[in-house]
DNA sequence: GAGTGGTCTAGACCACTTG
DNA sequence: AAGTGGTCTAGACCACTCC
């Protein structure tokens, strides 16, 4: 069941793109709104709050809400989006491969990348990214064997994202994401063929994901071409 | 005027932190909020919702609010914190050097380096930041002089955030920014006394701020020295 | 003063989790 | 079945913008 206010926001988000309230104009006011939908203030606003959180209008007290100009908006970024689900949004080419598929238990040993404790049993699996013909990005991903079952080659090379959700019925509900500048390992080297040798780093984007009920069950480490890489935000300066 | 939902969520915010509720347990529930505080449910609700933005409660319906434990928590990033917030927050030792402090106008002559018109005055500021010692970032911002006015030397040695906000009392209401890593100029190495010469790009992070008004009046280019560049984020899924 | 969005209330029903 | 959060309503008052 999709709830009203969704649906109304959906609504007005279509006609931002659509132009029938052109960048920098003003939707109707809230109590146009609700006559026009034939529902409450709150249904309204709590649509209009979505399309201010991400962007789309900027609320303004005494005057009304301002359709905000884009630059930036092709790259609908931000938020939690998949690497797959984002290059496809943008017609790349993208190949992956995968050259470490393999199950894994946390031992003391082990380095303690992940923050997962000892005992935990986890798919380990490296998948380089090859996008235009150019190896891009290497994702290197930690993931609880115990919550995500039955994970295959085949899945990874697709989507893991789209397999926990769609096939699990699971959601994904935060991640902690840190991008950092890392220097180059031998490995790297093998992995991005193509990289040119005056590099000497990577950025790595190095994220753990919960599930809505919070269990951390994923670490990811992707580490990407410098020249290849761009990460887009948008931001609403803190009222706090 | 501060809202009574906004106490509320700075009383529970508090209560976090001081492990009235430790991470992983539950809030009371809404109904029993809503009668310690003698308030009505949707108050609560608004000062619960700022809290799960936050990423600092996870929601779950039928069940409760749960505290997510922090691992990220002490760096309070994403939003538009500026570098001076940034860093006081964390008692590093700052130094700033501003060695370009200038007005200019837009040409069709510039480089179009700014998405401003031609024909708009500009304040053009160089900054270097030095901390702990390290010679870290540049700070390059061009920010119209018709709308904030009366910069000096002075304050763009402290904040020019908190000059906007507090002194000409304008908001900064939201920004898009972009990370990239781009080569190094000859500039670049000159400014940033120090640089080691086997790094090759330093990471850029590009920004238009804009006012509650839907003004855009500064663009900033920040380039980071790629060791000592950290971004952290709190993401949560879309539910789109 | 009229119109805008921001806050707050009191109540209703629904979907989900847990016993 | 009881309790939780999610949605929705209808009305009130306030702070702000603009004329």
């Amino acid at each position: 069941m999709i709830p009203l206010y969704f649906k109304i926001y959906q609504q007005v988000k279509d006609d931002i793109s659509n132009n029938v309230y052109p960048a920098n104009s003003f939707l109707p006011s809230e109590n146009e709104l609700v006559a026009q939908f034939h529902t409450s203030r709150d249904t309204i606003r709590k649509a209009l709050a979505k399309l201010d959180e991400e962007g789309l209008i900027q609320k303004r007290r005494g005057k009304g809400s301002q359709v905000i100009s884009h630059q930036l908006r092709h790259f609908p970024i931000s938020g939690l989006t998949s690497f797959h689900e984002l290059k496809q949004l943008q017609k790349f080419q993208v190949v992956t491969e995968v050259p470490i598929f393999e199950r894994i238990t946390v031992t003391t040993g082990t380095k303690n990348i992940t923050l997962f404790p000892v005992g935990t049993p986890l798919f380990h699996i490296v998948r380089v990214r090859i996008i235009d013909g150019i190896h891009s990005v290497i994702d290197e991903d930690y993931i609880r064997s115990d919550v995500i079952s039955n994970l295959t080659k085949d899945i990874a090379q697709h989507s893991i994202y789209e397999y926990i959700e769609k096939s699990l019925n699971l959601s994904v509900a935060y991640a902690e994401k840190t991008i950092t500048a890392q220097l180059i390992t031998n490995r790297d080297r093998e992995l991005l063929v193509g990289l040119p040798e005056e590099e000497n780093r990577l950025i790595q984007v190095e994220s753990q994901g919960y599930l809505a009920d919070t269990t951390y069950f994923q670490h990811t480490i992707a580490r990407h071409r410098p020249d290849q890489f761009q990460f887009d935000e948008f931001a609403r300066r803190q009222t706090t």
